[in-house]
DNA sequence: ATAACTTATTGACCAGGATCAATGTTTGCC
DNA sequence: GGCAAACATTGATCCTGGTCAATAAGTTAT
């Protein structure tokens, strides 16, 4: 019964190049420590995949990994399917986030991606990325940052919320992303149905649908097929413990800090 | 009420060197990948700290980060500490195995560490190992690896299991970490006290009780005072989810898969 | 050894969220 | 445009695991 198809594949995608240099995420992404030069040359290796549609696999559980992928345009999600044979939701891609990380120590992918909606990722060999990263250790730096703040976006997964803030959290990371692209915070459009939210939440659809509607009573956020007004922002990141879920994905300066460690306070 | 006092912390420990060379641990830590040569230069820039005792800070939260960790003897615990004061744990840590990879992107580090009992840590200066990692490319290729198990990891403590599930699993996690070190894996002393395990998978102490109680009478685990004692590990494994949670932190070949990516099955 | 504290065990009760069910609403498709 | 399928909403009921409480048993310091 938990067999869920998502819609037959495109045909095999047909690799394009353009560049990084006017990408509207490039601050974000891999290459954003890199200098304008650095960045031509970065961008020679990537190239885009076709246009995918909704359920459209990126690649595959078990797949061989040879390739890291950034999202250009749309959003994808990241699963597994579990020996009951339903899906289990482990991430959400907005433009510029890196998909496959996961699949370095074992060689190949482990969870399935698919796109939420019309998508295009970029396709960065991460052979090609060794290359260019022992020509420009910043890539290095970034990628680790990027791991880094995976593992800490991580530890939100596992905070044990309720509900509410779960829903919340969500909400308004959601939110903080679309910010960082240049979006409003305030209004926008989910790029996933309910289930998916739920799903990626560990709820049931019908608690998210009724924590909806309470945040609207409480006149917090609205949540209109799909369409979401966060009407008191403030409120809503009181419900969610961001302070454990920051995710303010812009890097830092490459330089390291190496102030005197001091040990026992 | 919910202040915890983790021991006043030691004196600040004193450096001192000695080799990774006959480090017991040396193939599942981060230098595994190195050559004999190779691993004689790493050695040099690791330093031990001195003897932690149970309760003693490696480093805290907000401290500026400068150095990686890998533990030497004995057992750590991260964790943080919630805005009303209960410490969250997020992650036990064995021999070999890197702590402070959660720091890179904040330049600080994001969770407290401390011994839960009498430990040795090896301190692994960043910018040194980034000088090392630009003329020994595996050691990237390790690190990498390493992050990317954690993510893995990381899927476990968010996907959805039962209480029962979440304590088999770490039972068997932790039997699996005692094999790769050569130790039993049929019976072990538990490093941590139960609150603690309890506290990682997100249960209250007593329900970790009653499901250990329950283990013992069906003949699977028993648990007396710290020491497992796993009787039926089939039944054990059945009960975790293990395909979510498969911790093989022995390296791969430092040689990259690019067979063909074929899409859509 | 005794006191004081921390940790473990077991029971009784409670609550948050899951499940089941019924109905309504969109969306995609021919 | 109309049908089927997916998605959303709301209510009723149930159950896993949390909380509270009491006791026991280790652990540490004096």
């Amino acid at each position: 019964m938990p067999r869920k198809n998502h819609g037959t594949a495109s045909p095999s995608p047909r690799l394009e190049t353009r560049s990084c240099e006017q990408c509207t995420v490039r601050d974000i992404c891999l290459p954003a420590l890199l200098s304008p030069e650095q960045l031509a040359e970065f961008s020679k290796v990537v190239k885009r995949t076709e246009v995918l549609h909704k359920g459209d696999y990126l690649y595959r559980v078990n797949e061989p990994f040879s390739d890291l992928f950034a999202v250009f345009t749309g959003f994808f999600k990241a699963f597994v399917v579990d020996r009951h044979g339903s899906e289990q939701i482990t991430g959400f891609y907005f433009t510029g986030e890196i998909m496959g990380l996961h699949a370095l120590a074992h060689r190949s992918y482990q969870y399935h991606v698919v796109a939420l909606n019309t998508s295009v990722a970029c396709r960065i060999p991460y052979s090609e990325y060794k290359r260019l990263a022992a020509k420009f250790p910043s890539l290095y730096t970034r990628l680790h940052d990027i791991f880094s703040h995976e593992l800490i976006r991580a530890r939100f997964s596992a905070a044990n919320l309720t509900a509410t803030q779960k829903v919340a959290t969500m909400l308004y990371g959601i939110s903080r992303r679309f910010q960082e692209r240049g979006y409003s915070p305030f209004e926008y459009l989910l790029p996933m149905p309910n289930t998916d939210i739920a799903n990626r939440l560990r709820l049931a659809s019908e608690t998210v649908s009724r924590i909806f509607t309470r945040l609207a009573k409480q006149k917090i956020v609205t949540v209109d097929d799909r369409r979401v007004k966060i009407l008191d922002m403030e409120r809503l990141a009181d419900l969610s413990p961001h302070n454990l879920y920051l995710l303010d994905h812009r890097p830092m300066p490459d330089n390291v800090n190496n102030g005197s460690m001091t040990r026992h306070g």
